[in-house]
RNA sequence: GUGGCCGUAGCUCAGUUGGUUAGAGCGCCAGGUUGUGGCCCUGGAGGUCGGGGGUUCAAGUCCCCUCGGUCACCCCA
């Protein structure tokens, strides 16, 4: 074991295996940008009060903040989400509605690691301030469908609820607090005492005892006021329309409360793991105000990237490998002509690797057959003292010399106008590795 | 924070009731082919058996502690 290592709930993508993360960060960027929705950077840690403000009683903030004080006396926090960035920041600079950003980047949570859970995990998402129209929330929502769609994920189950507002949920909340109440003997002995705390949380507890006593309890969707209510009609009736599929899954409770009105949740069913939430998000039309902005409705939702990339593993549904090279030189005539005809093909836009450290022949090829490349270019003393290039196609073995003068022409010819397409794939092993 | 299972080469693993210099396959490097990969043959490099302590004539093997991994609870992405 090597003294030094990753610390716990971390992990390394290397290189033989990041193909799929380039590949879904793609996607990702450009299903986003195609709906007008433009890439925000924010920092990975910010001062600890953007956090708290997103829910005093959720764990998230209660116990698995990465929050430590830095060498200036500031109280910090490495980021468990990227909302309540992308809210400071709106608060911050004032930027004119609506306003669309998609993010990607890593969050913190001080958690015991297991199955599609790290202490560093990663996250893409989006955010739309400054419209309270239903039809937005479709439009969110169907983005992050359409991305697992893009992606070929098969048995993504998209739940949905809504959590009403301050004009509703007040009163609901009673409803349901009266209810538990009364029945507070035979819940979970996790919430027989919390009851009070958060009732709409006992909704979502998966312990049999709860759940035979919420069976029957009232719901928040059958006690919308009337504009919750339209809302949430609105946002279901966009999706049918869309041909979205969706659930009405009354007992979703997300796990920030700062979610107003519609909430949804995108269920990996192909998981076989305990942790299949594969992303989720709402509306959150009180946290700018609550975080000091303006009021200002609000809608986004986050993906996880590792999940994500559980769920392309276990339904055996990969995204494409990353092209490999047009060409891998072999030079065994001293390194000169390794050494130039790497940087002419690739200033010309062409994909070339090379060995180093002037190794024999045999140990060359072996090195351009394992990278991939479609052509070697065969420079030995012979070649070099007639200013020739061999090449060589390394799918067959035939091989003719070439002018080096006419080398780039050649090439490109043989490849077929050099598209991407013309470049041999690659079976990625890593692909159903976790994360 | 709590619990189950697991730590032997870069990877996947074997290692007999504790018993001599700890093995295999794959990968890597080299040679077979004075200049040619993918197949084959031969050879080589690579290990404080996660770490520490204990029991014993003797520990990879048994005991304790610790670190790490993994899965689950909780919660969530």
């Amino acid at each position: 074991m090597p003294e030094l290592r990753n610390p716990p709930g971390t992990f390394d993508v290397l290189p033989s295996e990041s193909g799929p993360w380039q590949e879904m960060l793609s996607t990702f960027a450009s299903t986003a940008g195609a709906a007008g929705y433009e890439l925000i950077v924010t920092p990975t840690f910010e001062d600890v009060g953007v956090f708290t403000r997103i829910g005093e009683s959720t764990d998230v903030v209660r116990k698995e903040m990465y929050d430590f004080v830095d060498k200036g006396g500031r109280h910090v926090a490495l980021r468990p989400e990227v909302t309540a960035s992308v809210v400071r920041a709106f608060i911050q600079h004032r930027p004119v509605t609506p306003w669309k950003a998609w993010y990607a980047g890593s969050n913190f949570r001080f958690e015991r690691p297991q199955a599609g859970r790290f202490r560093e995990f990663h996250q893409v998402g989006i955010e739309a301030f400054g419209s309270s129209d239903p039809d937005l929330d479709v439009e969110v929502v169907t983005l992050g469908w359409d991305f697992f769609a893009r992606l070929g994920i098969k048995g993504v189950d998209l739940l949905v609820n809504s959590l009403g507002d301050a004009a509703c949920r007040p009163a609901y909340r009673q409803k349901l607090l009266d209810y538990l109440m009364a029945r507070r003997g035979d819940l979970c002995e996790e919430h027989r005492g919390r009851v009070e705390e958060n009732p709409l949380r006992v909704l979502d507890c998966k312990r049999e005892a709860c759940r035979a006593q919420t069976a029957g309890a009232p719901l928040q969707v059958d006690n919308l006021c009337d504009s919750c209510a339209a809302h949430f009609e609105r946002v279901t009736a966009g999706l049918s329309a869309l041909s979205v599929p969706y659930r009405v899954e009354a007992h979703l409770v997300r796990g920030l409360d700062y979610y107003t009105r519609t909430t949804f949740e995108y269920a990996g069913t192909m998981l076989e793991s305990s942790q299949n939430a594969l992303g989720g998000g709402g509306r959150y039309d009180g946290l700018v105000q609550a975080m000091g902005g303006p009021p200002t409705p609000a809608v986004g939702f986050a993906i996880g990237v590792e999940r994500t990339l559980l769920a392309l593993g276990a339904t055996g549904t990969s995204p494409r490998p990353p092209a490999r090279l047009h060409a891998f030189v072999v030079d065994f005539a001293g390194g000169d002509a390794a050494r130039d005809i790497t940087r002419e093909l690739r200033q010309a836009g062409l994909r070339v690797d090379r060995a180093f450290d002037d190794r024999s022949p045999k140990a060359q090829f072996k090195a351009a057959d394992r990278s991939g490349a479609r052509f070697a270019l065969v420079v030995g003393p012979d070649e070099a003292a007639a200013s020739q290039v061999a090449i060589k196609d390394l799918s067959g073995g035939e091989q003719h010399p070439v002018g080096r003068g006419d080398l780039l022409e050649t090439l490109r010819a043989m490849l077929g106008a050099g598209s991407e397409a013309s470049l041999p794939g690659r079976s990625h092993p890593g692909y159903n590795r976790t994360p």
